[in-house]
DNA sequence: CTGTTAGCGCTTTCAA
DNA sequence: TTGAAAGCGCTAACAG
């Protein structure tokens, strides 16, 4: 007894109902090579008939395929990285590519990673965020055969967009000079240690602060460069610190919005009115930057994630001549953290209570 | 001549160099079978020697699985969402399984991943976080045989981890009534409507809202109840007309933190003190709100991506007996933005100068 | 234009 | 304990 075949449809089934090869259905399907119009809708019927699609895996696998994109990107969860991946997403959201992320939060996933991911029949392409690469991971790219484009990291031999931090640190750094600060403070992320993992993104930035510095003669104090987590509190403790040590910063460069963010609710806590007794800079200008007021370096982060997929899938489709390595820009924008110092300087202790909504009061 | 293969090595390279079938090597790979010490060696020789690693597409096609669980999320830059995403990560990301990320933005999105994407040959589960299910797509799953879970949201035949909104949106109304408030607003996010596609979360508010509402006999009125889409200037300018209307309310609840925000941002427009003439309470204690100073109900957003992540596991390896529809905790979170209402009502108007960092001053 | 056939690289009976 | 061989479902020569 012929049992009706309860599985899923295989190409072969369609081919059999329509009295066709296998490989006509196939053309029919991708339109691949010319099928008579006859044919075409006899194939076409049995198609619906059996509600038949045909499988991604098996379709995959015989390509070579796997029409996967893979992300590697340190904690993808942080805001300036979300909103890099919503660019990358918007692009390869309507491409036939689907894409993996693949969250580094520690070296060893980031090692893990760059050796395991980018491998054919993982994924055909990989596309790396805000981490820098070594030589020795670019050769192995190449090995490995497979296209790579950087977003918010550069290296000479591979595709990349990214920000000229050196230039951002120093805008930051000059807009505050500007304004007739002196006593400037950076405060840096620790991921900064290219041991670790992250994009040397903040070095640069501290590079770029040094050079507006000079440029100004003003001498880098080593008391005013500091490094810590890139989260609130953490930022919020060392802020603090620094706020509270003698002969304390006018201003303050953060390496980041999360982090400027950290320093505005240290210098509530301390009761320093802001901007007039202290001014801070952020970097990024993540959505919530605008509510808290905050002046910050804007980046295009999602503009720079879009690049990103569409240099990627220029790669794929051998439309991209060779390098490129694309700019992504960074420009001022001023709120209401920053403005030309104090002439004095008051002795500051943390406040009672801490109202966030509006000035601080002692209750 | 004998060419060597330049080419990825395969199975059979391996078994050939090591003089076993490709079975053996297979054998010793997943450890499937007993293979004599003395064979393994030889293998694991052939392995090393050639640097093999085999072929996950070939293998995943092989298996008949694919090793992916797909998620479909709307709008998965929100950050309540991102959070969601983080804990599933968590979980997925030591397993075996990746996961690829469907991003909901329109109803069309949502009807087209919902058909093609839960199919065997695709992934082998899904996980969906903050929409709600129709009877016809729960068949649908059926027919295709692949297990789902839900998260923040729920179906009497999935398995699903989700919130009581209900109870949610009573507690937070009780909140602002236990402090004295009457002229309770409830600003409500637009995706509410089952026809776009979010969850029904944000309408059970409402009813927890009207609920409560009834419980301290204060009758429910229309002007108080408004929706906009869940972004900061959208709610803002809401919040503006609202606030600027005759018979204000004292006291706004709004279905998530980024609206609340746009509340205070359009207090801080009209020289409301915050709470002194209006108090402001949201839903989901996003990172952020802290820094905010936001009174809020605060969601498990990470544990119940965790936990649903964790379900799909289960579920994949057979270890989910039948359904599992898990309640995830809501809670208060009292902060700066709620206080009793004060006695008289001043006329608003937009002030000049606004700035967040500080009280609101006319210059 | 269309059918036949040979893989893609792995896992898994089935025999030995 | 091991090898040979049959698929998994599709695409892409290669003939006709």
């Amino acid at each position: 007894m012929k049992r009706e075949v309860e599985a899923t449809p295989t190409i072969h089934d369609v081919a059999r109902r329509a009295n066709v090869g296998a490989a006509t259905v196939s053309r029919v399907l991708n339109n691949t090579a010319p099928v008579s119009e006859a044919t075409r809708q006899v194939v076409m019927k049995a198609i619906a008939e059996l509600n038949y699609s045909p499988s991604q895996a098996a379709r995959k696998f015989s390509l070579g395929k796997t029409l996967i994109i893979s992300i590697i990107i340190p904690f993808f969860t942080r805001p300036s990285f979300v909103e890099r991946l919503r660019g990358v997403d918007s692009v390869l959201s309507p491409s036939q590519y689907d894409f993996i992320v693949y969250n580094v939060d520690s070296p060893e996933k980031r090692d893990q990673f760059f050796n395991q991911v980018p491998r054919k029949d993982r994924s055909d392409g990989v596309i790396i965020i805000g981490l820098s690469i070594t030589d020795e991971y670019v050769s192995h790219f190449r090995r490995n055969d497979i296209p790579v484009v950087l977003v918010d990291s550069k290296h000479p031999a591979l595709s990349s967009v990214a920000e000229d931090s050196v230039q951002g640190g120093d805008d930051a750094t000059q807009h505050l000079i500007s304004l007739g600060h002196e006593r400037i403070a950076y405060i840096d992320d620790i991921l900064n240690d290219p041991l670790i993992h992250t994009s040397n993104a903040s070095r640069n930035r501290l590079i770029g602060y040094r050079r507006a510095l000079d440029r100004a003669g003003i001498k880098f104090r080593p008391e005013y460069h500091h490094s810590c987590y890139q989260d609130r509190p953490s930022t919020r403790a060392l802020a603090r610190e620094v706020l509270s040590a003698p002969n304390r910063p006018s201003a303050i460069f953060a390496a980041c919005d999360t982090q400027a963010l950290g320093i505005l609710e240290a210098a509530r806590d301390l009761g320093l009115q802001v901007p007039e007794e202290l001014s801070v800079i952020g970097y990024d200008d993540i959505e919530i930057a605008e509510y808290a007021g905050l002046t910050t370096m804007r980046q295009s982060l999602f503009e720079s994630g879009r690049r990103g997929a569409e240099l990627m899938l220029q790669a794929l489709d051998g439309s991209l001549s060779g390098l490129v390595i694309e700019p992504s820009p960074t420009t001022l924008v001023v709120r209401s953290s920053t403005c030309p110092p104090a002439k004095s300087q008051r002795r500051v202790s943390i406040q009672k209570v801490l109202n966030p909504l509006g000035a601080n009061r002692t209750n």
